[in-house]
DNA sequence: CTGAAAGCGCTTACAG
DNA sequence: CTGAAAGCGCTTACAG
C-alpha cells in the first residue's frame, strides 16, 4: 500500500534493482528486450513514479531551471515565462517558478536559497533587483544564474533584457520626431531599469537642445499612473513617455476622468508593448519589448550557450501620439 | 571546494554530524547553547546550504505544494498565486508553480508527473481541465490535490472556485433587471466552466420567460472576443455577457473599430473583474470574483483544513451596461 | 547483459 | 546533551 520502489520492482521481476534502475534509466545497450519489457510492465502495474529527492541526491544535479519571479502586475510574464520554458525544454531542463511575492525582499532572499538548496541546473532572475546580500549569496554559490529583464550595467553578471537606456532614447526621439519638444517621463523607479531609461531619455532630449522637465517616479503600476497625471500636466508637456503599459494605461484613465485629450491635449508613449495597448481607446503608442525572446535567450545564457545580451526592441505605432505642426 | 556538507560542518567543529543534524534543524532542548553557538559559526563560514534532496529523501515529504498554471493569458493568476503563496507560508508550506504552457495536455500531465515524482505535500491545480489520465494519475497518487477556479461538478474531487452557474444566472438577472430582453453570452468553452456558465445563463433566461440565443463558443481570449463581436451583432441583442475580461475587452474593441457604441448600442457584462476592466472605454461593469480568496482557500483544502467549495462573486457596477426604458 | 556494493547527504530512533 | 548506526531510494563504477 506504500509507494512502490524499483526494489519492489526487482523482487516483482526477478532482476536486481542495479537492472531496474538501468531499464528505466534507458541505458540504451546494457540490458536484453527481454528483460526491459518485464521490467517496464511490472513498473506500469505497481504505479511507480520515481523518488527524484533520491535521483537528485545521487546525481547531484537536477536537470530544472528555477526561475523566481515577482509578482509586478504587468503582464508581461507570461510571454517571458513561455520562452524560458521552450527554450528549457528544448535543451532538455524543466522549469520550477519560484514566486517572489511583491518586491518582498524577504521573499526574495528566500526564494534565492530554495533554488540553491535544491542543486538547480541555473537560476533565472526576472524583473527582480538584488540587495547586496542577495548577490553575495548567488556569487558564492557555484550555480550560474542570469538576470531576465534587468541589466545590471556590468557584463560580469549574467544578464538578457532590452537596452534600456536606448529604448529610451528611441521613445524621446520619435516623439521629437513627431514634434513634439516639451517630453516627461513618468513612472520610473530609481532602480537600474529606471536609471538607465532615465539616462536615455536625457541624452536624446540634450542631443536635440531640449531641458527635460523633472522625472516623475513611480513603481511601474497602474496606481502610479493615475496618480502621476496631474504632475504631468503641471509641467505643461505635450506628451510623456510612461514607464509601462500599466503606467500609461493609468494616466489614460486618469486623463479620460480629467477631459484631457489625449492625443489631442497630450500624448502619451508606453514602454512594454503588451496585448494592454490593445485594449486602451486610444490604443497606445508603445516601445515594444521582445519579452519571448529576453526568456528564451535567458536560458541560453544560464547553461552556458551562446546568447544576446541585449534584445531588440520595436516601436509599435497606435493612436495615443499626435503630430505636432507649428 | 566542493559544497560544503553536514560532514564538513562536524568535523570542524569536533562534534558529530547527528548534532550538527540537530543544532542546524533547530531540535531544541537536544544540544547545549555552546555547541549550538559553534556549529552555526562554522556553518557560516562554510557558506553552508542545506541539501534538499537528502532532506526530503530522509524525510519523505516536502513542506511544498505544488502549483500548476497554464498560460491562459487572463491576468487573474497574479491574484490567485498571492492567495496561495501567503496562506501557504501561514501554514509552513513552500510553493513550486509548474507551468503546464497554453492548454498543453502532454504538458499539463507531465506537469503532474513531475509534482508527484517530488513527493509535494499536495498539489494545486490553476484552471486546469483534467483529461481522464490526468484525473486517473491524480487519484492513484497518494497525494492530495484540489482544483482551483475549477469545479468539475463533484464533490468527490476537491475544488474550490467561483460558482459558475450562479455566477452567470446573477450576470443574466442583472441586465435583465436592467431592461434587457435579449442577451448573447461569447466566448464560453465547452469544459465544466463554460457549461456551469452556460446552464446559470439559461436558466435566468427561462426564469423570466426569455428566449436565449444560441451561445457563442470561445476560449476566453482577447482574440475570441474581437472575433465574436460580429456574431453578437448577428443576435441582434442589446446585451452581452463576455466570458472573461479579455473576451469583454476584444469585443469592447472591435465595438469602437466598428462604431458600434459601448453602452448606448451595446451593454456588456464581464466575468472575470480584473484590473482590465478600469484600463478600457468604458470601464467594463463586470461579475468580480475574489481570487485571492480562492487561492488561500484552496491551500487550506489541499492541506485538509476547513475551507470553502464556492468563493461569493459581487456584481461590479462600473459604465458598460446601459438600463433600457421603454 | 547482469548483480553486489558503495555512496549521495541527510534524519532519527536508540543507547548512553 | 551526544554519538554510532541504520536507512531513505536511487545510480554507477566494478567485476563477471
Amino acid at each position: 500500500m506504500t509507494k512502490p520502489t524499483i526494489k519492489d520492482i526487482a523482487a516483482q521481476s526477478g532482476v536486481s534493482i542495479a537492472t531496474v534502475s538501468r531499464v528505466l534509466g534507458n541505458k540504451t545497450g546494457s540490458y536484453s528486450q527481454k528483460t526491459q519489457k518485464k521490467v517496464l510492465k511490472i513498473a506500469k502495474e505497481l504505479g511507480y513514479r520515481k523518488n527524484s529527492a533520491a535521483v537528485d541526491l545521487v546525481r547531484k544535479r537536477t536537470d530544472v531551471i528555477a526561475l523566481i519571479i515577482n509578482a509586478t502586475p504587468t503582464n508581461f510574464s507570461t510571454q517571458i515565462i513561455d520562452g524560458i520554458q521552450q527554450r528549457a525544454g528544448e535543451l532538455g531542463q524543466g522549469v520550477m517558478i519560484l514566486y517572489a511575492g511583491n518586491r518582498d525582499h524577504a521573499l526574495q532572499h528566500q526564494a534565492i536559497i530554495t533554488a540553491l538548496e535544491r542543486s538547480v541546473t541555473g537560476i533565472l532572475l526576472a524583473a527582480i533587483e538584488p540587495d547586496e546580500k542577495d548577490l553575495t549569496l548567488l556569487k558564492d554559490s557555484r550555480i550560474p544564474f542570469c538576470f531576465v529583464s534587468l541589466y545590471l550595467g556590468t557584463r560580469d553578471i549574467l544578464a538578457v533584457s532590452s537596452d534600456n537606456r536606448d529604448l529610451a532614447y528611441q521613445a524621446t526621439q520619435y516623439l521629437i520626431d513627431h514634434g513634439h519638444t516639451q517630453i516627461s517621463l513618468a513612472g520610473i523607479d530609481g532602480y537600474h531599469t529606471g536609471s538607465q531609461r532615465q539616462a536615455g531619455y536625457r541624452e536624446a532630449m540634450a542631443a536635440n537642445q531640449l531641458r527635460a522637465p523633472a522625472v516623475l517616479p513611480g513603481d511601474y503600476s497602474y496606481a502610479s499612473g493615475t496618480s502621476l497625471l496631474q504632475a504631468v500636466r503641471d509641467q505643461g508637456v505635450t506628451a510623456v513617455i510612461a514607464a509601462s503599459d500599466m503606467v500609461a494605461a493609468g494616466l489614460l484613465t486618469a486623463a479620460h476622468q480629467q477631459g484631457v485629450r489625449v492625443p489631442a491635449d497630450l500624448s502619451i508613449m508606453s514602454i512594454d508593448g503588451t496585448i494592454i495597448c490593445q485594449i486602451t481607446t486610444p490604443a497606445l503608442t508603445s516601445m515594444t519589448q521582445d519579452f519571448y525572446q529576453i526568456g528564451s535567450q535567458s536560458v541560453n545564457k544560464v547553461l552556458g550557450q551562446p546568447a544576446a545580451d541585449f534584445v531588440p526592441v520595436t516601436v509599435t505605432e497606435r493612436d495615443s501620439v499626435a503630430t505636432l505642426t507649428r
